[in-house]
DNA sequence: ACACCTTGTGCAACTAGTTGCATAAACCGT
DNA sequence: ACGGTTTATGCAACTAGTTGCACAAGGTGT
């Protein structure tokens, strides 16, 4: 149940459309919690009906039009709430991991490439996080909300780091096995 | 599609019931790709009906009787083929540091005691798998099974440091702000 | 003026995962 | 022999997220 608190987060840094917000999600919020359009449009639906937020007023709200919206303040109280309550940390899965478990009784055959090409989307990603805190966050400056923005940001460069330097261990020791072969033949 | 996978996967490491699987997901699989038994029922009834496992032999195949399965050669072909297939990274989604986003705009209040709570847990998982590496991977052993499933276990200790040291510098930083109160206040 | 592309909003159907409960046998103390 | 706990399997309903498509308005080239 975050979609809606990611929105009404989004929402409070700045008042937008559904489109809007679907671009800010693709470039920033969507960084760790990613959502679709279709996913936003509704739940922008379903947060108006709840009293959370309100459309801004506009001249013509008919199809084709941007409508942007705004939190209320049950919206923000809401998030408040949700921000402060205890929440237990939800299981990961990942499926690159598990494929590598699955090469271990199946065999190494086909992986590498697809390995070679995780490390290059992370390698990707990092320098994209790095930009990122090129920009917004030069040396100077540290107000709270910077603090605490830099702070998430900052995790995604350590997990991509992580990533990238992982899969670097990976890819070497798959070159150094015997090949393809499973381990454990049928 | 990942967990019909993990569960080829699992009983190719060692036939097994629905509820010793459910057991081994819950302290080895389950660590990237966590599964409840239902799931894990339901799944493997399909996987039944799709020729890729089959139930062991028993004398009494009632209710309340363990029903083992284990991989056939279709099952076997099916997990090489999706190990080796290229796979696109599924987006993250991480509801800890969204509610710091959020924080960052409805104030901190609430949030300290649940990021000691989860470095906690996080410390906890650390030394969980610190403990199966010592078990499982004394330094001697590297078959090439070992070595792929090592790197997996790597994997989760690399990601838990990651975590604990992140919490631990979050945790400072919010202790260090002016308080609860909202950096933007309504 | 018409065809085409982009922007913006949205519905419907599907898939994967979660939650809550039901059922039955076996084992265990009294 | 009875009642409670553990082991084991499973169904049904729900929630969250994904995929595929539809539709309208406005701009752009011809």
């Amino acid at each position: 149940m975050s979609l809606p608190h990611a929105i009404l987060t989004a929402l409070l840094e700045k008042p937008s459309s559904g489109l809007e917000l679907t671009r800010r999600f693709d470039r920033s919020i969507g960084y760790f919690w990613s959502a679709t359009h279709q996913q936003i449009y509704r739940e922008l639906g379903k947060l108006e009906t709840d009293g959370l937020i309100r459309a801004l007023p506009a001249e013509q709200p008919s199809r084709g039009q941007k409508k942007s919206y705004e939190v209320l303040p049950a919206g923000r109280a809401e998030l408040a709430r949700w921000t402060a309550a205890s929440q237990d940390p939800k299981p990961h899965r990942d499926a690159l991991l598990l494929r590598l478990r699955a090469a271990a009784v199946v065999g190494t055959a086909g992986l590498e490439a697809d390995l070679r090409r995780h490390l290059e989307l992370h390698q990707r990603q990092l320098a994209e996080y790095r930009e990122i805190e090129k920009r917004d966050f030069p040396p100077g400056r540290d107000g709270t909300e910077d603090r605490l923005r830099h702070l998430v940001l900052q995790a995604g460069i350590d997990l991509e780091t992580f990533w990238t330097q992982w899969l670097g261990r990976a890819l070497a020791d798959v070159a150094a096995l015997p090949g393809g072969e499973p381990t454990r033949p049928a």
